[in-house]
DNA sequence: CTTTGGTTCATACAACCGTTTCAAACGAGC
DNA sequence: GCTCGTTTGAAACGGTTGTATGAACCAAAG
């Protein structure tokens, strides 16, 4: 086996920080593997095509974050007992796994929000299927949540307001530190999550 | 100069709808003119490079839509008189331009929403000095038309509301008719509009 | 020691990329 | 009719792309 592991997780991450900050299609396969210092068949030995690899890159960050989310869910629920949990704490669990594993610098996550963000524009199909795959289970939990303490509200109603909420998240991770005006007081990533939660759960609450 | 004006905006037409379909690195000049039936140096001498294309394509509908905006901004606060314009009444200001550009057949716009949700991920910095000259100004009479109407809101608060409110709005164009679920109601978009507009409304009124 | 199965390497491949070139075609003004 | 500036055409440029090939390498098994 000798050092598989370090040349593929190294390309892994040499990957996801080049995607992240140039997209997919503007980082060559060349790119990756001169920085990884890695040979340039390696990509193709181990991953197959260069879609195998950007699939491979997101697969390993989307799953963690979801069953992050799953739990998180869980946590809330159970913390609930009969009751339905707070609207806020729902949303909480969406929301705050992203923050939480995108500036978590012990797992080279730094760019991961960017990616995370971009991998929703980029229009590759079979992208596009994973992230349906990734995201169907979670969506279908959220939804069961929602309208749990949201009775009033249709499931079509709750759906739309997911996608709003869903927006807003991943411009925000994407946008953060762009665009800022020069007199925008500086305030902390939990602040700005809050703000977020806060945000949407006044959407959600709307009659 | 015989039909000057027909190459150079089937061009720019054929562009926007590939650019929007396929992202804007996935398409090759190539691509467009034959798609166009326009000789392949067609491009370079009406528009120079490749960026400078994706750049005119961006402008011919950024520039209305933002004018758009700027107009019904100033059509809702003379209608407001001395008072305040409703909220509602501002975001709409911002959101309804992007439908009714992204709607209208007649000026082969059809595809405009999802090139205009994609343009904000693709990282050309050339790209993203244009955006920041486009929308300055109207997120600067956006900012003091909100502020005058929460008073109780510091302009950080409106700063970071509006981006949230801006992702929902994008994501929303660019998955609008992706994504959705076999059991979902469909809807006109003037309501998903409405839907979307007292979202972003709740979110603004928090305290 | 030899064989084996997995991994790395340099190199080659055909296809495509954005851009340039320059001759041909063109309509307007004299 | 004949220039003249503008627009189109076919072809070529050098460079890069993703992928494939087959030899070299290496640890472990027999």
């Amino acid at each position: 086996m000798k050092q598989v592991k370090d040349t593929r997780s190294r390309i892994l991450d040499t990957a996801e920080e080049l995607f992240s900050e140039h997209g997919l299609d503007r980082v060559s396969i060349r790119d990756i593997t001169r920085k990884a210092r890695v040979n340039l068949a390696a990509i193709n030995y181990h991953f197959g095509t260069k879609e195998d690899l950007v699939g491979a890159v997101f697969e390993r960050r989307v799953i963690p974050v979801n069953q992050a989310r799953m739990a998180a869910l869980d946590g809330v629920e159970k913390a609930a007992g009969k009751k339905s949990p707070k609207l806020e704490e729902i949303l909480g669990a969406f929301i705050r796994p992203t923050i939480t594993y995108s500036l978590d610098p012990s797992q080279n996550n730094k760019t991961f929000s960017r990616l995370f963000g971009r991998c929703l524009t980029e229009p590759s199909p079979e992208l596009e299927a994973l992230l349906k795959k990734q995201f169907e289970p979670l969506v279908e939990r959220m939804d069961a949540a929602l309208m749990k303490t949201l009775p009033h509200l249709s499931r079509s109603e709750i759906f739309w307001r997911m996608k709003f909420t869903f927006g807003a998240l991943h411009h925000w991770l994407l946008t953060k530190d762009k665009f800022l005006p020069t007199w925008l007081e500086a305030i902390e990533v939990e602040a700005q999550t809050q703000k977020l939660i806060s945000f949407a759960a006044a959407g959600f609450r709307v009659a």
